[in-house]
DNA sequence: CCGAATCATGCATAAACAGGCAAGTCTTCA
DNA sequence: TGAAGACTTGCCTGTTTATGCATGATTCGG
């Protein structure tokens, strides 16, 4: 059994029962309940669950659309990670603009609750993931709604972008290539990022490593215009020079820790 | 059973039965009464109850400071109910305005497909339930997001409504009575509440029994600017009449199927 | 004002917890 | 084929949390 495997078996009990209890788990897959703290561990992190003492309760239906994106991911591990590593970079009292997608939202999850930031998103997951009670001040964007990409899109959000000024884009990648620069695959999603590129005063890049070196049809920004460039070292480091002599610093996660 | 569960269940039943008594808890969960008084002590201090000599008393819906999280999912059939109901009158073309709360998420969530509407809210996770590929638009209103209401609020999102004129306003209340009007917990998301009544044309408004004849801090609008009230028929039907006085269709859910 | 019930507090115990460590498995690359 | 590295897992450590019981203090009803 795949620890993947697990998870999504302990996410299917969780909508049927609503609650999971450690110990059980433990038995039914014959693992130690260390191994099912873990679980748990990484799937409240991601939003799938609430953890609680003993075991984990179902999140409530509606907040469960805050997660769509990670829960159809693949790889929620690595996205977590990165975000992890993304959130050490923000400083008290910065504003940062938090990009769509779902290792954005991870972002969003975890930002750390010791520093006080103020958040600019177009993307509702991301400003409702981000933890209440945490003294950040969130501003949504609001435009059309495009549940494609699960952010603010059209005029009106670009409009509103332009009046701002963030000391830091923390921008979701679809593809990232030292020569095609950073790419995206729906034009008006690209046309949003590319305006948030031309606001900030400077550009963080998330991307797991299988999107280095890859483009996708609509240009966002070139690849100079990035500052910083997070991803898992796990593969590809000769791809990693090319940006590093663009002058972009490059932050490996997973291995280093935050 | 996990202390949190049965903590959850605790207040499902103040829900339900107004007052809770530790002795008969103790029983039901097979613990001790300490271990009850010591839910019943942190779920005080969250303000989910009121304690008194004994047990526990349900705060009334107007002085509970639950999180909107926490809100959101009490009694979802009900809720889901009067949504259904309130879905029903929405005509092809509309453009419809869903207030924040979470009656309104269920609306969106369960709009009827067949129609083709244009929907506009300040309230995130209204704007993600509405279900995709339904042909529907969804433009989002932005603004500060307010965990507290789950909704956009101040002084932004209040301009950008100022420049709509839905057909419909589907408005939640936090209280509603023929004298007072319709009331709300949050002076901010009353004032979003009464720019949006200035704007719309037409005024339907969703409440639980148990929000008629109350009244939270806060005034929204009149009672007359009321056109139409989606109210389970569970209780109150004597109140009832005070609003039929005022001119307002009143709707019942629940009894009669959609 | 009295007895009984209820309560807050401190303490002891057992369970659950996070983090570190090491063994085993799998993949990758030479 | 073999070595290196990432990942998973179980176990160990000390810490935290939930619970029941004992002890006085408080509250209630008469």
């Amino acid at each position: 059994m795949l620890s993947r495997e697990r998870q999504a078996r302990i996410g299917e009990r969780l909508d049927r029962e609503g609650k999971v209890v450690a110990q059980d788990l433990a038995d039914e897959f014959a693992v130690s309940e260390d191994t099912i703290r873990r679980d748990l561990r990484e799937m409240a992190a991601q939003g799938l669950c609430e953890r609680v003492y003993g075991g984990a309760l179902a999140r409530p239906p509606a907040l469960r659309h805050e997660s769509f994106a990670q829960r159809r991911d693949r790889e929620p591990r690595r996205k977590s990670d990165l975000a992890r590593k993304a959130a050490s970079f923000l400083e008290d009292g910065m504003t940062v603009f938090i990009d769509a997608g779902s290792t954005n939202i991870a972002l969003a999850a975890q930002l750390p609750p010791e520093r006080r930031l103020t958040l600019l998103t177009h993307c509702p997951a991301a400003a409702m993931a981000v933890t209440p009670c945490t003294g950040h001040a969130v501003h949504l964007i609001g435009g059309r709604y495009s549940a494609e990409t699960g952010a603010c899109l059209g005029s009106q959000t670009l409009s509103e972008i332009e009046a701002l000024r963030p000391d830091l884009l923390v921008l979701g990648a679809c593809g990232i290539d030292p020569r095609a620069g950073v790419t995206a695959f729906d034009p008006e999603d690209a046309a949003v990022k590319r305006c948030l590129g031309t606001r900030a005063r400077s550009v963080m890049v998330l991307a797991t490593a299988d999107k280095l070196g890859t483009a996708a049809p609509f240009a966002v920004l070139e690849a100079g215009a990035v500052n910083r460039l997070v991803t898992d070292t796990a593969a590809g480091d000769a791809g990693l020079e090319a940006f590093r002599e663009l002058g972009i610093e490059i932050i490996a996660a997973g291995s280093g820790d935050a």
